[in-house]
DNA sequence: AATTCGTTCAACCGCCAAAGA
DNA sequence: GTCTTTGGCGGTTGAACGAAT
């Protein structure tokens, strides 16, 4: 354990660093139940711990606050992560806010850990155009059908929903609002309204998956930024290098049971 | 069994803005 | 108006752990 010391008036506290003993998670526990949070400069003294206020609203809000959710990311929130990152970047505060009982922290290192190690294996950056494809034709469809398969309805032909127009709808009258954009479909039961940056936003994730499947390119490009160009043709399993790829995505592990190439090419035959 | 390597995630750091003195 | 304190945010680090060798 580290400390270092730290000058408040005559008193030279020795402020504590490192992991979170069990003691110091129920002081503060008992503490801000007791007190409620806020002012935590002051509370982490009056609750007795050695910590900086900085620590302690950390350890609280990234660990100890009883609503929070443990367990992995589902693949409805991997959705919603992938479409609120597309739409505000870095701004994982704000992509929180519509995660009930995910932290900033959480989603941070999902994004850093998965997604940011996907783009490494296609050899691209996580920012560029070309990662941004796969993301929006790859990958948020596998989710979605993931999504649909597990709630028992039937599967959507994900490549055709999105990409021939007969079968796509444009959101229409008395369908729901998100952000900017109008989607059809039912609200799930996260939905959570925020009204930040003075425009309103409602997110679910149901509403993003619904949308994901009904909307055309040019739709989804309007509300989310992407620049959607599914390719006239994809490359066959054995010629990934036309498009620049020479990662091998028959692999297993590519995002669990993401989408192989050979998936995808086989779609575009049929 | 021991060692190396890769992944995950809790915690820290630095910067910034808002509030208060 | 200026300085200080406080809290919030995004980026980064490092310990712990599991898998691979």
């Amino acid at each position: 354990m580290e400390f270092n010391g730290r000058a408040r008036g005559e008193d030279e506290v020795e402020m504590r660093k490192g992991s979170w003993t069990v003691e110091e998670d129920l002081l503060l526990t008992n503490y801000v139940e007791a007190h409620g949070e806020g002012r935590w400069d002051s509370l982490a003294r009056e609750a007795g711990l050695k910590r900086t206020g900085k620590s302690c609203r950390l350890r609280w809000l990234n660990y100890l606050r009883p609503d929070l959710r443990r367990g992995n990311i589902t693949p409805e929130e991997q959705l919603l992560i992938l479409e609120l990152h597309s739409r505000w970047g870095n701004r994982w505060s704000k992509i929180a806010q519509h995660l009930p009982g995910r932290t900033d922290n959480e989603i941070k290192n999902y994004w850093r850990t998965r997604v940011q190690k996907h783009a490494k294996q296609l050899r691209c950056d996580v920012d560029s155009k070309r990662f941004k494809d796969v993301v929006r034709h790859l990958w948020m469809p596998r989710l979605v059908e993931r999504i649909r398969a597990a709630s028992g309805s039937s599967a959507v032909s994900t490549h055709q929903s999105v990409n021939d127009p007969s079968t796509c709808k444009r959101p229409e009258e008395g369908d729901v609002e998100v952000g900017e954009a109008k989607c059809a479909g039912p609200e799930s039961s996260n939905m959570v309204r925020s009204s930040s940056e003075s425009s309103e936003v409602q997110v679910s994730t149901a509403s993003v998956s619904d949308r994901f499947t009904n909307c055309d390119d040019a739709w989804f490009q309007e509300t989310t930024g992407f620049s959607a160009c599914w390719p006239e043709t994809l490359p066959s399993p054995g010629a990934c290098d036309s498009w620049g790829w020479s990662m091998d995505l028959d692999q297993s592990g590519w995002e669990e049971s993401l989408w192989s190439m050979e998936d995808i090419w086989l779609q575009q035959q049929i």
